[in-house]
Formats: C-alpha cells, sequence, structure tokens
DNA sequence: AAGGCGGGGCT
DNA sequence: AGCCCAGCCTT
C-alpha cells in the first residue's frame, strides 16, 4: 500500500482546513474536558447538526460535575429529551456521581477509568482521550467506518479496522484528524450517495462508490 | 449476539 | 415510507 499518511492522512487534514465544521461549539479550544465528555454523549446516535442547537444553554446550565448532581433529574432529562435517547440524561448524572466520588470531580485520563462511567463506552472514551487530553489516537464510529472501509477497502465489522485508524492518526494532530474523518465523511463520502465525483481521494480510493 | 432506545433530517 | 444519525446498555 502506499504510504498512508501521504495518500489519506495528509490530504483529508488539508481539505478539513478548507471545508471543516470548525464552528461546532464543542470543538472550541477553551471547552473543558467535562464540555467535551457533555458533547460526546449528546453525539451518540445523534446528528452533529442536532447537538449544536442544543449544546450550548445545555453546558451553560451544567458547566460540572457539581452543577449536574445538584440539578433535578428530571430537569436533565428535559433538556436531553429533544435530542431523543433520554436515557442519556440518567448517563450523564451517573457519570457526573462516579466523577465527583472516585476521581475528584475531574475527567479521568485513563481509558479504564472512562470506561467505568456509565454511558460512556470505547468511542467516547476514546473521544475524550483525542479531544480534551491530545491522545493521537481514532476514535472509530460509523462514520469512520465507513471511511476507512472504502477507502481501504476492509470489511467493516473486521477487528483490524480499529488498529488501523489508531496508526492514521498523525502525532500532535489527533483531534484534528478525527475531526477531519468525521467531516468528510458527513460531507463527502456519506452513507447514503457518496458524492464520489467530488471526491479528492477518488483515484486513490480502494473502492469508489458512484451514482449512475 | 441481538434488541431497544428516539426525535429529526434526508431521500 | 424508509434510512440514517460522533453508541451504549441490557438481556
Amino acid at each position: 500500500m502506499l504510504n498512508p499518511q501521504r495518500s489519506f492522512v495528509r490530504p483529508l487534514l488539508a481539505w478539513h482546513e478548507a471545508n471543516g465544521r470548525h464552528q461546532l461549539p464543542w470543538r472550541d479550544p477553551d471547552r473543558s474536558a467535562f464540555d467535551i465528555l457533555i458533547a460526546e454523549i449528546l453525539l451518540q446516535r445523534t446528528t452533529a447538526s442536532a447537538v449544536a442547537g442544543a449544546y450550548l444553554p445545555i453546558i451553560a446550565r451544567y458547566p460540572s460535575p457539581e452543577a449536574v448532581v445538584a440539578a433535578h433529574p428530571e430537569a436533565v432529562e428535559r433538556r436531553i429529551a429533544p435530542l431523543g435517547l433520554a436515557k442519556r440524561a440518567e448517563f450523564i448524572c451517573r457519570s457526573a456521581e462516579r466523577l465527583l466520588a472516585r476521581h475528584s470531580g475531574d475527567v479521568p485520563h485513563r481509558y479504564e477509568d472512562l470506561l467505568g462511567l456509565h454511558g460512556v463506552g470505547a468511542y467516547t472514551a476514546r473521544s475524550v482521550l483525542i479531544h480534551a487530553f491530545d491522545e493521537d489516537i481514532a476514535a472509530v464510529d460509523t462514520n469512520v467506518r465507513r471511511l476507512i472501509s472504502r477507502f481501504f477497502d476492509v470489511p467493516p465489522d473486521s477487528d483490524a479496522l480499529a488498529d488501523l485508524a489508531d496508526a492514521l492518526a498523525p502525532t500532535q494532530r489527533g483531534s484534528e484528524f478525527q475531526h477531519a474523518m468525521l467531516d468528510f465523511a458527513d460531507d463527502v463520502c456519506t452513507a447514503r450517495t457518496p458524492q464520489c465525483e467530488a471526491c479528492p481521494f477518488r483515484e486513490r480510493c480502494r473502492s469508489p462508490v458512484y451514482e449512475d
């Protein structure tokens, strides 16, 4: 295979600089780790545009685990409900309690500790490590799975896909790379009608999906 | 391994 | 009408 840094990572980062969704509120570099954790939970199976419309009031109300624990659980649920999957309100409440009980109110840096939070699985834990703590790894969600599966022609359900994604994450630019994959998969390498004609990597993609 | 959760946008 | 969305928990 051609050097994937040159054929995939670098062009993707360049595409992202010009076309990325840089304005999404949870990408503000001043966000706290807790704000990022909340965003990642809200983004589970939920479109970025939907979360973007609800995010700022939520973190203004619940900027810390203390604020979450002090709130009425029903009030948290009312704010989450418009996004669907309202059980996530309980996840957030339970996670906030655990942060206070076991982590001094801080978002932990250890992967295993993050997984111990209710509502935090492999994807969300990795996202926090990437965006809050600058780890140069990847988080495989439905978008990243589709993009890598298509470009490198590997089965979508293969275990090797996550390892491949990790290996692609560029030094010092893991967060940017993750955002680049998500934005590109949302805009060009889409699930239903991928914009292969407009894809800058069309000639290098191992499985182009053309419309007729 | 499979089922359920969920409102909203897009085709 | 059906498919999809920055997944995870429960059974």
